[in-house]
DNA sequence: AGCATGCATAAGGACAGCTTATGCGAGACT
DNA sequence: AGTCTCGCATAAGCTGTCCTTATGCATGCT
């Protein structure tokens, strides 16, 4: 069973509303000829006519006086839906983020986001995949990289930077770290992480031997903190992740001298959504942080 | 709060449905692409993705899943309110006749078309109102005129024929009716009927003087029939509406001289609705009715 | 009687939306 | 591992729907 042209559908809801092709064709914005050819196509479709001419009216037939009613409930369905649609998708925020960046600074920040907008629900997606946003249902992304995605519209969040830290007591083992040298003293939390030959170069240490500590791999900055932090010994991290600890003293960074290796964080959005308002306001908000710091 | 193009909404439905654009194409009678296409449409109208593009299938986002069940439900509303309106309209049939017509013919032979479509109920609309199927909620009418109405298509039922008729109790009490004058000695019911004038002629009788006869107007022949048969006087009139009477012996027609003024009833439709099977029907069966008398 | 109102109809034109053609990415098959 | 196939995206171009303008007609109002 075909439903009739929807079109069709839509000027008979809206002519039935008001008793008036007049009338609903301005509701519709067209013409009341429009209405008129509307109508009678519908009629020529259903086989029966739903409207009587009368001379300065038109009305309902017995027919569409049935019909009326039920077509005006779903389209009252429909707009209902619709617009909950819109709120919805107005109203969620789903973001997508890199793990290490999500549990070293946008989750300790997340509060002031929420709440300068109440009204909005923030999602967090983190995960180590690529991103696409075409098969990922998410609104706006942190991922590091060139900085180059077609389409895509992305801010610069900062270098993925890192410098050697440790805990305070691990530092006392050996009466205090003074050079970069000191550093191959003490146990290396994975000493295969290429971050370490750059940083030592930057260093002026050309050679540094790693092979003589214990190797551990995590591959993740976020669980090799978390082992720096517990004295297990020194990692190389990235200082903006670790601001809090470094105030507070769980962790110290024995020296200003900070490897880069050209990545970057990114966020990155698509450039048809920049106007969006929620991917506006977590923009707005996210570049403002940035500043502040 | 507008409706983004319902176009868009029914590929939607279907596609959340199918889970597939191909699919959804398919059963919509369209392109993949022309699919493709719509769906964008509505993200870009909604503001937001509702499928994501997987490798071999699409599913839809969370925005999507809220949405897709409730268009799905207005559609079927939809589709049922259509598909009762369609029955409904194929199965009330509405007849707009003139009175004597319903009360004298039609209706005592109704019986034997609802028979023959048990399916089909008939409702009837006595007026004596000039027909206009575009004011009027009928699909079918019967009226007199002459029979040539534009955009209609119109059979000539039969001849608005008349002839005197009375009772035989009244017959008796001038020793039988023999001669056209016999009539004057009698009361005539509504003597300013012009048929009476025509009927004389045809006759014979030049110039019947009425004036002497009681003077009462109906204006309705089938109320002028039951004066007729209640033994108040002659009247004149249609031979085939008093068939049964005549049979029986409550009237008698004293003569085959049979008046007519040129008039006829005439069984109307809509040109453009000649081949709805109701009308065929009732067309049909009346066509039929008159071969068998 | 004349005017105003509301719908029908005809003709013509614009643009939405469809089709065709092609590309691309990733499972699936051998 | 390479190749095939499936399904969606995209571009370009055309077609047909649907809308507009213009006009007519009937009727109710003043």
């Amino acid at each position: 069973m075909n439903l009739p042209p929807l079109a069709a559908i839509r000027v008979f809801e809206a002519a039935a509303r008001h008793g008036s092709f007049t009338n609903a064709a301005e509701e519709l914005g067209m013409t009341q000829a429009a209405v008129s050819y509307q109508i009678k196509l519908l009629e020529e479709r259903i086989g029966a006519a739903l409207f009587l001419r009368r001379p300065r009216q038109v009305i309902l037939t017995e027919v569409g006086a049935r019909l009326a009613p039920v077509i005006s409930e779903a389209f009252d369905m429909m707009r209902a839906a619709i617009a909950a649609t819109r709120e919805n998708a107005d109203g969620i925020l789903t973001i997508t983020t890199i793990p290490t960046f999500a549990a070293n600074w946008l989750v300790p920040r997340l509060g002031s986001f929420q709440l300068a907008h109440p009204s909005l629900a923030v999602r967090l997606q983190a995960t180590r995949e690529i991103i696409d946003f075409a098969r990922q249902d998410a609104d706006i992304g942190i991922r590091s990289g060139g900085g180059r995605w077609p389409g895509m519209v992305s801010h610069k969040i900062f270098g993925a930077d890192f410098a050697p830290m440790l805990s305070p007591a691990l530092a006392a083992t050996i009466g205090g770290v003074k050079t970069p040298a000191d550093l191959l003293k003490l146990p290396i939390v994975d000493p295969s992480d290429p971050w370490w030959k750059i940083w030592f170069a930057a260093a002026g240490v050309a050679e540094p031997d790693l092979r003589g500590n214990p190797l551990s791999r995590f591959g993740d900055q976020h669980l090799e903190g978390k082992a720096v932090i517990a004295g297990q010994g020194v990692g190389i991290l990235t200082p903006v992740f670790y601001e809090t600890e470094l105030k507070q003293g769980q962790l110290i960074q024995p020296f200003d001298i900070v490897g880069n290796d050209d990545h970057f964080y990114w966020l990155v959005y698509p450039e048809a959504r920049r106007n969006v308002p929620k991917i506006r306001a977590f923009r707005d908000w996210l570049l403002e942080q940035l500043a502040d710091q």
